[in-house]
DNA sequence: TCGGGCAGTCTTTTT
DNA sequence: GACTGCCCGA
């Protein structure tokens, strides 16, 4: 018989010991009697690396200790313990992500034919997130996307779900778990093969679900230290290979896997309800005549293995299968020695005591199991040999563990213990009494925010107002939509609305400003109506390359970026300009169709046009200009595009300038409908020639028109709503409207000061870790849990400079994130799309978006607004717009930050809080005393 | 013609 | 703080 344990973790995994290397794994596993030993970590480089330089293949993926180290420490071995260990190629991923609405929280253990396909899927993990931060990776994916990876890189892969039934991080937890492995896997289901049951769950459990019949059940340690390993295990009857263990986890029949070595569940962490924190612990009837909720807090209970199991199973407690597996039931060694001696299990001597018996009778687990009781009489006394009896005859007094406690498994009554005094050779021991572990008082944890609804719109149904927008017909419309009022969504209502009235759906076009929103836009589009997918959606430029293009008959050569910044250089070093003002004031001119540079710019701009001309290449701000000056230029051309749209509509219409205004007079000159959406308490374009008097501006550009403002906001709570609407008070505006919150009253806003960048970034992702309710189960354990998934959070910034000590805090956190606008460095992955992580992103770029939660750092002077070094003075109603953008992205929490002191373009120092801080009305905002990490630790030492 | 040293510069974004 | 471009000496 092989025992083999298939989940453990390496040293680079968190919380794990520091001597979880090979030798010592080797040296552990035969103390332990395992044959057969997952590395863990396969996914961790460094890890990898250790083990390829460590272990020599054997044949058929499985490897061992190379000979010349297994010789120099043969001898640390108790004798009786000496056998062979193979090793497979294990590792753990845990997986964050939305599916259906829902945050989902699975840990996989995954088993990889070789070193060549663990090197292959870890390369297409690097890509898609942080695998070097931790030997059990976080990733922003799919478990189902996982698996289809894992079955890319290695057709023979092994994917077993771990410890299904825990709460917070598998298949099945009752906290983001599925109810049926098929919702997770979907078409990949049938890769599934072995479920692993954990600690706080047995077979017999799982086996009152007839939906795991077709699963082989095992057990593994999920180890942190050596000492854990194998305190539950598989019993196997095939080959130490990893071919045999395929077969033996796959095959339908029973060969191969003879049983597991378990737990008893009640020792489990998360076997009953409970709340750890309220000292309350219930069976399963008991937590659902509660209905769920603690009697002393009156929050959700955290719902335990036992409860969940009841909840999905369909047969019966007892119910015992045809040709069921063997399991039995044993508690580690250290803890029935411990009980024996009235002792600890880690203190010196039960320690003692246990190497004894390793030395003397052989492996732990053949002590558990097999040794004869009189042999453990002879060694350790009769009290031994009886709590060994007891324990395999499961004569055990079980108190369940509950919420991150685990239970206790007892093998004497106080009486016994009496009794028994002062026999065997291990009992002369005094005993000593135990002491009372004094638990460290918890910080009380904030209240979790109520869920809003984070619908864009109330349902299926529009209000009146969008009503309005969508049927209105005629006149040039104007809609004023306030942030969260479903502008897109009025859009796409109109546009569809248009195609079932019978316009032509290649008729209608829908001018977005951003690739992305038109994409967006394509996307909603084809989900309302078949044919609103035929509708056409365009941004500005791309509207101007076409018309240009078809002008001029050719395609056009645009100027990258690059070459343009080039080019103006060299140019404002002939005209003694400074280049940045000179690319600045050149965009600013072309944002007109007619531009009239001033005699500053003139022999530069005439200049750059003619450098232009000469290749025969526009830039991206010609795009616009030219087309509508080709437009003017040929009747022609102007009749073909005036009659080409029956409909035209506009998003984010306070974003256009001059020229695109312009263009769009051409494209309705045959009588096509105009309807414009958008906000100017949002424009924030000013240096690309946008500006808020453009919206204002609409009547007197489109004569007769007619305007609709929507005022109930679905986006944000309402106590985020009035700290934005406060700071925009500051800027009077009598056409200002006055928006309501739908979403309820939520949280307020919350406002901190730290000493640095550095321990800002360190304070958010501490934030992000407790809004997505930890990221591993200590932290889970530590208070109430957010539900977030990565994806629900973004961190907005004013420059991409502040972007590199976030991406390191996050990065160290384990966090998924990626930072916008700066991923193309890394190789992408055909899987990256469908990655879900935090964003990290400008301000500017986070106009039309919306997050569950939102983080605005550097909220201070200097860079909010942002004064560049001997720049134009900033524009302070754009700035503050900008932060009004930023602030109304926040569906349900927003935290607002600064340092105390900040070294910008290397020049350091303290730095005030941002001037538009003011602006927001006292009492709008919750400010948060941070307590720096050094300071706190010195506080809990004293405490 | 090379390279070391020094001064000047540093947003936000569109195909 | 990091990068570029320019100047100057060798």
């Amino acid at each position: 018989m092989l025992i083999a344990d298939l989940h453990i973790h390496s040293s680079y995994s968190r919380a794990t010991a520091k001597t979880l290397n090979p030798e010592n794994l080797w040296l552990a596993a035969q103390r332990k009697g395992i044959g057969l030993l997952g590395t863990g970590d396969f996914t961790h480089p460094v890890w990898l690396q250790e083990l390829e330089q460590k272990l020599v293949e054997t044949g058929d993926g499985a490897y061992e200790l190379n000979p010349e180290s297994a010789r120099a420490l043969a001898a640390e071995v108790p004798g009786p313990c000496r056998a062979p260990v193979r090793f497979l190629l294990s590792g753990e991923i845990s997986t964050i992500y939305k599916r259906h609405g829902v945050t989902r929280k699975v840990h996989s253990l995954i088993l990889a034919p070789d070193f060549a396909a663990a090197r292959r899927i870890n390369a297409r993990l690097d890509r898609l997130g942080n695998i070097t931060s931790d030997g059990r990776p976080i990733l922003g994916l799919d478990t189902r996307d996982l698996l289809e990876l894992c079955l890319d890189e290695a057709p023979e892969v092994i994917f077993i779900p771990a410890h299904i039934w825990t709460p917070w991080f598998s298949l099945f937890g009752s906290k983001s778990g599925f109810d049926a492995l098929e919702e997770c896997f979907d078409d990949l289901s049938g890769h599934i093969h072995a479920l692993e049951t954990g600690l706080s769950s047995d077979p017999a459990m799982n086996w009152r679900l007839s939906a795991l019949d077709r699963y082989k059940l095992v057990s593994n340690s999920d180890a942190h230290s050596p000492a854990k390993l194998a305190r539950e295990a598989n019993l196997l009857t095939c080959e130490p290979t990893y071919p045999a263990l395929a077969h033996a986890l796959s095959s339908p029949g029973g060969e191969g896997l003879a049983g597991t070595l378990e737990f008893f569940p009640h020792e489990g962490k998360y076997h009953l309800d409970g709340h750890r924190k309220c000292g309350v612990r219930l069976e399963p009837s008991e937590t659902r005549e509660l209905g769920g909720l603690c009697p002393v807090c009156g929050k959700p209970l955290t719902v335990g293995v036992l409860s969940r199991v009841e909840d999905l199973a369909d047969r019966p407690e007892g119910y015992l299968p045809p040709n069921a597996p063997n399991f039995e039931s044993i508690v580690p060694l250290n803890e029935v020695v411990g009980e024996v001696m009235q002792r600890g299990p880690a203190t010196k001597g039960v320690t003692q005591a246990v190497e004894q018996l390793l030395a003397e009778v052989g492996p732990e687990l053949f002590i558990l199991r097999q040794a004869p009781l009189e042999e453990l009489e002879r060694v350790g006394g009769p009290v031994l040999s009886e709590a060994v009896r007891r324990m395999r005859a499961g004569e055990v007094v079980l108190e369940g563990g509950f919420d991150g406690e685990f239970g206790v498994v007892k093998l004497f009554t106080p009486q016994e213990r009496e009794q028994l005094k002062g026999q065997g050779s291990l009992w002369r021991e005094a005993p000593s009494t135990r002491r009372q572990l004094k638990k460290k008082a918890l910080t009380k944890p904030e209240p979790a925010p109520p869920l809003l609804s984070l619908a864009e719109s109330t349902g299926d149904r529009l209000n009146p107002e969008q009503q309005q927008a969508v049927a209105h017909r005629g006149a040039p419309l104007i809609v004023r939509a306030g942030p969260g009022a479903g502008k897109t969504r009025v859009l796409v209502a109109r546009a569809a609305g248009l195609v079932e009235e019978g316009a032509a759906p290649g008729r209608v076009l829908m001018i977005t400003f951003t690739r992305k929103a038109a994409e967006e836009m394509a996307g909603r589009l084809a989900g309302e109506h078949p044919a609103a997918a035929l509708v056409k959606v365009s941004t500005f430029h791309a509207l101007g390359r076409e018309i240009l293009a078809q002008a001029l008959g050719r395609e056009l050569v645009i100027l990258g970026e690059t070459e343009r910044a080039a080019l103006i250089k060299e140019l404002a070093a002939r005209f003694e300009l400074r280049p940045s003002w000179a690319e600045l004031t050149l965009t600013r001119l072309k944002q007109q169709v007619h531009p009239e540079p001033e005699a500053e710019i003139a022999p530069l701009w005439q200049a750059y046009e003619s450098a232009l001309a000469e290749r025969g290449a526009l830039d991206l701000d010609d795009l616009v200009r030219r087309a509508a000056l080709a437009l003017e230029e040929s009747a022609d051309l102007a009749h073909t595009w005036g009659a080409r749209f029956d409909h035209v509509l506009v998003d984010e219409y306070q974003d256009s300038n001059q020229a695109q205004v312009s263009l769009l007079k051409f494209l309705l000159a045959g009588g096509a409908s105009l309807a414009a959406i958008g906000d100017p308490d949002q424009a924030i374009y000013g240096f690309r020639g946008a500006s808020r008097e453009g919206f204002l501006r609409f009547a007197q550009d489109f004569p007769g028109a007619m305007g609709i403002g929507l005022t109930r906001n679905y986006r944000n709570g309402e106590a985020i709503l009035q700290a934005a609407q406060g700071l925009l008070a500051s800027d009077p505006d009598p056409g200002r409207l006055s928006l309501s919150a739908q979403a309820g009253p939520g949280v307020k806003p919350v406002w901190a000061e730290l000493t640095s960048p550095k321990a800002e970034a360190a304070w958010v992702a501490a934030k992000i870790v407790e809004l997505t309710g930890g990221l591993d189960s200590r932290q889970v354990e530590r208070g109430d849990a957010g539900e977030l998934a990565p994806r629900d959070i973004a961190v907005l910034y004013r420059l991409h400079a502040q972007a590199a000590p976030l991406a390191q805090a996050l990065a160290q956190a384990g966090i998924p994130f990626q930072v916008a606008g700066q991923e193309p460095l890394a190789e992408t992955d055909p899987l990256d799309f469908k990655a879900q992580r935090v964003s990290l992103m400008s301000m500017h770029a986070a106009k039309g978006l919306e997050f569950a939660a939102v983080f605005v750092v550097g909220v201070e002077e200097g860079l909010l607004p942002y004064q560049p070094p001997n720049g134009e003075p900033a524009d302070l109603g754009e700035e503050r717009r900008l932060l009004y953008v930023a602030m109304t992205r926040a569906g349900q929490s927003l935290f607002l930050s600064r340092a105390k002191a900040r070294s910008l373009f290397g020049v350091g120092g303290p730095r005030a809080a941002s001037p538009l801080l003011g602006d927001i009305p006292t009492g709008a905002l919750r400010t948060e005393r941070v307590v720096s990490r050094r300071r706190a630790r010195q506080i809990d030492l004293f405490a």
